[in-house]
RNA sequence: GCCCUCGUAGCCCAAUUGGCAGAGGCAGGCGACUUAAAAUCGCUCGAGUGCGGGUUCGAGUCCCGUCGGGGGCACCA
């Protein structure tokens, strides 16, 4: 079949011909390395060029491989690289591997390999189907976080952020040292408020470890014994199981590595405003540190004070109960011997004591999973009554305090002033429990009056002889409230937060080992810089002890706690060689990602991560994208990448950035400067008769009478949209897509499916239109035939020099903003005009060049081989964009469009500079205008020349 | 329940950001080449923008409501 076609037709074969020969060059040439101004690839060439830093998020190399999905945001970072290049900039672009983590060790768990194994073989597989796409990756830069040579950096900065603090005055972190000085001078209080100087030693040590931004502490946490590890929060999904794994998650309190990510609070939501982000994620981000503005307020009791947080303080002559969470500490002191003169029996549950009630409602609380609380109908508010009143500090009203589980210890200070008028939730409970509300907030007209209102309005009945709200609108009622609570010593206006402190500590193998180790009384020590990397030591056994899932009270064990020698260590840490123990938990599996973008700017450092005049040169404010923009943060210039990270590794990397910013070690105070967000490919899918998934690629598609129906081996089969995956049996691979029709085809079609960052479903049938596209072009510069060039030195037509100048406009604009689809048909549409034109005579050479150069980012490798048969013996990569010819930019005559009454009557054939006035006379003059208008009165003309003149009569 | 997004030819998508609904591709139809088919090439058919209102001289584009798809959050006081 083949030997029947011309011999230089560019088929699949010849494609995978120059494609290999194409990527073995450029490795050859080292094409796409990018010089850095200092270290060992400093190059004067460097600093005269402008830089620009592109960047995918890490790959994660996963033991199935890539399908079609994976490579569409690398294929998109590679095309704008290749295109910046080509406008003269100093282009830094790379792939790495995220490579530890729980995806691996549980598959290496599987095979029976090491996780080192299983992941670098898995890696070789990667590069493999990464190198076959043609990605113009600086190869030198590449790393893996499981690289101890990289690790090492990564416990670096573990140490970096161990040994500060958060100075809230400065706002910013300090090393430790500094506060150590401030403790001595005063500057900064103890905890307790005595002096530093008469604090013992341990009280010192625990002064400090309080205010460290990563620090060990016995904290409630996930712990999922199916895994046999802790999870972070943010790793728990809505059911209540484990994100990865779907493992059940119970609630233990451990000792654990946290980070101190709440200090940075305001800044990662203030800082927001200076990031090119997308809007949605923002705004995922912000409600996530979930800043909220209120008023802490003390409540008194005869046992002290019960201090609650609202963003409502407006309400507070609404506040006719309390509410605490069932773990809150006062709640044993609060609780008198026996019920007080007033208690009803709906509130008490039968108890006879309030000891008896409390205990008993605690017991059904903690025994509820996170799951049954989420099935649960969010109305059903249970609680229980204390026993005892607090004073609302405003009103000055007797109010009883209940514990219930709606209210939570994790927010604000675990308790509440319930106004149920304002509140739907304390609305719920005031109903079921038969406890009074007073409207403070007049209702709209016509709100339900069984029900809270939630909206804004004058404030009512909330006025005494010490202060008066009635009439005034929320926000200022507000501030009268915060202020009259200042004053009387019974509050303060208050900021609070949605976000956690990030749990840092997994009881896993296949992670980056602490550097930390515990002396003989057990306290931690840094371990010093010079015996970094703490390497990760062989172990039999590298799975950790997992239980039944069910089994909540199981205990976590490290796997790296059964490694006796490498636990057990002497070390000279300054004063003598002395027995320590290694800690045996390992970092999580975001650690790795959360400063990849630092090392990829000078990743063969051996005295650092990263040299300070480096990370200025690709990441500093003001440079590359940044530069002449206000407030600009620095960063990566264009991170690429999916929603799914919208939150957690966006945050934690951020962090981890603004800690080293504050420290000095680096001039950007944000990692990403832009950041966009992609689509994802998906597939259809089929099934047969009993719902079993039948071959996708199988399927015959028959459209009978307009209705389309599917059919495999005969049979009926359903089709549903979702993802790519073998148990779909939708699977179509990059390996199939580059040997069926080559790679530069395949990077056409991923890129003219739509929009980036929208979702397309796959189409293979649909491929071949990119192919066509990529012969006719081959066609229009080599005869088939006889495989000579068939350009010539004629000028082009004046149409064709046109549509060439249009073309270059539009695609040049086009790459800058992403849009590679639109492009394309640009692209398509030039080669269809040339392709006319040459069928008649050859092609000229101009628009030959240009067309090649311009197609280069999507499809490089055919790009390359013409443009060498084109007589050019270096790489097109860094040749100069094509440059539109302006005055061809410019229209002879345009179209304008006359309407009456918004309709099409007339079309006029004008010059692109008429005036306003001109075009009205000529349209007036319109034959076809004076028919359409008639004898009625012409009432406004509005004019838009030289495109449209619009006639208003009647 | 709340928030964010997207709905344009049979399908995937364009539309100078409020100014003639069509750039490109797939599929379909007709033709050329071929003994034939595939591949290739040429020509060609094709929506009034999910639905209902509103603003405007003019709405795919802005606003309100509604339906449908995708995503996020969910007792956060």
């Amino acid at each position: 079949m083949t030997d029947e076609q011309p011999a230089h037709r560019y088929t699949p074969a010849l494609a995978n011909q120059i494609e290999r020969s194409w990527q073995d060059r450029w490795e050859e040439h080292g094409t796409f390395e990018a010089p850095n101004p200092a270290g060992p690839w400093a190059d004067p060439a460097a600093d005269g060029r402008e830089k620009l830093m592109v960047q995918d998020m890490f790959s994660y190399p996963s033991g199935a491989g890539l399908h079609v999905g994976h490579p569409l945001p690398y294929i998109a970072t590679d095309v704008y690289a290749r295109f910046q290049r080509t406008t003269g900039k100093n282009v830094l672009f790379t792939q790495g591997f995220d490579a530890f983590g729980l995806p691996a060790e549980q598959y290496a768990v599987k095979t029976g390999q090491h996780p080192r194994k299983t992941t670098e073989d898995n890696i070789m597989v990667f590069k493999r189907q990464l190198r076959q796409l043609g990605l113009s990756y600086d190869q030198r830069r590449r790393v893996a976080t499981i690289d101890p040579e990289y690790y090492r950096w990564t416990q670096w900065i573990f140490l970096q952020i161990y040994n500060a603090w958060y100075d809230e005055r400065a706002g910013r972190a300090r090393p430790v040292a500094e506060l150590v000085a401030a403790f001595e001078s005063g500057e900064v209080p103890t905890a307790d408020g005595r002096d530093w100087a008469d604090l013992t030693g341990a009280e010192r040590r625990e002064e400090i470890d309080g205010r460290r931004l990563a620090y060990k502490r016995e904290v409630p946490v996930n712990w999922a014994p199916g895994l046999g590890t802790v999870v972070a929060n943010e790793e728990v999904t809505n059911e209540g199981l484990t994100e990865r794994g779907d493992m059940p998650v119970f609630r233990r309190n451990l000792s654990q590595w946290m980070m101190r990510i709440t200090a940075y609070a305001d800044r990662l939501a203030d800082d927001l405003d200076h990031v090119e982000w997308p809007e949605s994620i923002k705004l995922m981000q912000r409600n996530w540190i979930g800043r909220s503005h209120g008023a802490a307020i003390k409540f008194p009791t005869e046992m002290g004070a019960i201090e609650v947080f609202t963003t409502r303080p407006d309400t507070i002559f609404g506040a006719t109960f309390m509410v605490l969470a069932p773990e809150h500490p006062l709640v044993d002191s609060l609780m008198p011997a026996a019920w007080p003169e007033g208690t009803k029996d709906s509130w008490i549950n039968g108890a006879a004591t309030p000891a008896e009630a409390v205990a008993a409602y605690r017991i059904v609380a903690s025994r509820k999973s996170d799951r049954e609380r989420q099935a649960e109908d969010a109305k059903a508010k249970t609680g229980v009554f204390t026993g005892a009143f607090a004073t609302n500090p405003v009103s000055g009203e007797r109010v009883p305090v209940f514990i219930a589980d709606y209210v939570l210890m994790g927010y604000g200070t675990g308790a509440i002033m319930a106004v149920p008028a304002e509140d739907p939730r304390d609305w719920d409970f005031a109903k079921k429990y038969d406890l009074p509300y007073v409207r403070t907030v007049q209702p709209s007209e016509g709100h339900d009056e069984d029900a809270a209102f939630t909206g804004h309005g004058p404030m009512i009945n909330s006025s005494n002889d010490r202060i008066s709200l009635n009439g005034r609108e929320t926000e200022d009622a507000k501030q009268v409230v915060i202020a009259f609570l200042e004053e009387h010593g019974a509050g303060r206006g208050t900021i609070t937060y949605k976000l956690r402190d990030w749990l840092f500590s997994r009881q896993r193998y296949w992670g980056e080992p602490f550097p930390i180790v515990y002396d003989e009384e057990g306290v931690a020590h840094s371990v010093p810089d010079s015996m970094l990397p703490v390497e990760l030591p062989e172990v039999a056994d590298y799975s950790p002890k997992t239980y039944d899932p069910q089994d909540a009270d199981s205990m976590p064990e490290s796997p790296l706690s059964r490694a006796e020698e490498w636990v057990n260590v002497e070390l000279d840490l300054g004063d003598g060689p002395k027995q320590y123990r290694r800690e045996t938990d390992t970092m999580p599996n975001w650690a790795g990602s959360c400063w990849y973008e630092l090392r990829y700017t000078d990743p063969g450092n051996q005295d650092a991560f990263v040299d300070p005049e480096v990370e200025r040169y690709w990441m500093g404010p003001g440079r590359g994208d940044g530069e002449g923009k206000a407030g600009d943060l620095g960063g990566v210039d264009l991170y690429i990448g999916g929603a799914e990270h919208a939150v957690l590794h966006l945050l934690y990397s951020r962090f981890w950035h603004k800690v080293l910013h504050d420290l000095g070690h680096i001039s950007s105070d944000e990692p990403f400067r832009r950041l966009f967000i992609h689509g994802y490919i998906q597939a259809y899918a089929y099934r047969d008769h009993r719902g079993q998934p039948v071959p996708a690629a199988e399927v015959e598609e028959r459209t009978v009478d307009g209705v389309t129906s599917y059919s495999w081996n005969g049979g009926a089969v359903t089709r549903e949209y979702g993802k790519m995956g073998k148990s779909l049996k939708n699977v179509v691979t990059p390996d199939e897509m580059c040997e069926l029709y080559g790679a530069d085809t395949f990077r056409i079609y991923e890129m003219s499916g739509g929009p980036l960052d929208q979702s397309r479903a796959w189409e293979t049938r649909a491929v071949v239109g990119a192919q066509r596209f990529l012969q006719r072009l081959w066609r229009n510069v080599i005869d088939e035939e006889s495989g000579a060039l068939r350009v010539s030195d004629t000028r082009p037509s004046r149409e064709l020099s046109r549509a060439l100048a249009k073309t270059i406009d539009g695609v040049s604009k086009d790459y800058h903003a992403l849009q590679f689809n639109t492009a394309i048909a640009k692209l398509i549409e030039l080669n269809n005009v040339l392709t006319k034109e040459a069928a008649e005579a050859s092609t000229p050479r101009p628009v030959a060049e240009a067309l090649v150069l311009m197609t280069a980012p999507l499809a490089p490798h055919i790009a390359e081989e013409l443009w060498s048969r084109l007589g050019h013996e270096a790489s097109l990569t860094h040749e100069p964009f094509p440059v539109a010819d302006e005055a061809l930019l410019v229209e002879e005559t345009v179209t304008c469009v006359v309407q009456v009454q918004g309709k099409v009557r007339d079309r006029l054939q004008v010059p692109p500079g008429i005036s306003d006035s001109d075009l009205e006379t000529l349209a007036r003059e319109s034959e076809k205008i004076r028919a359409a208008v008639g004898d009625k009165q012409i009432r406004k003309v509005i004019v838009r020349a030289p495109k449209l003149v619009n006639i208003v009569a009647g």
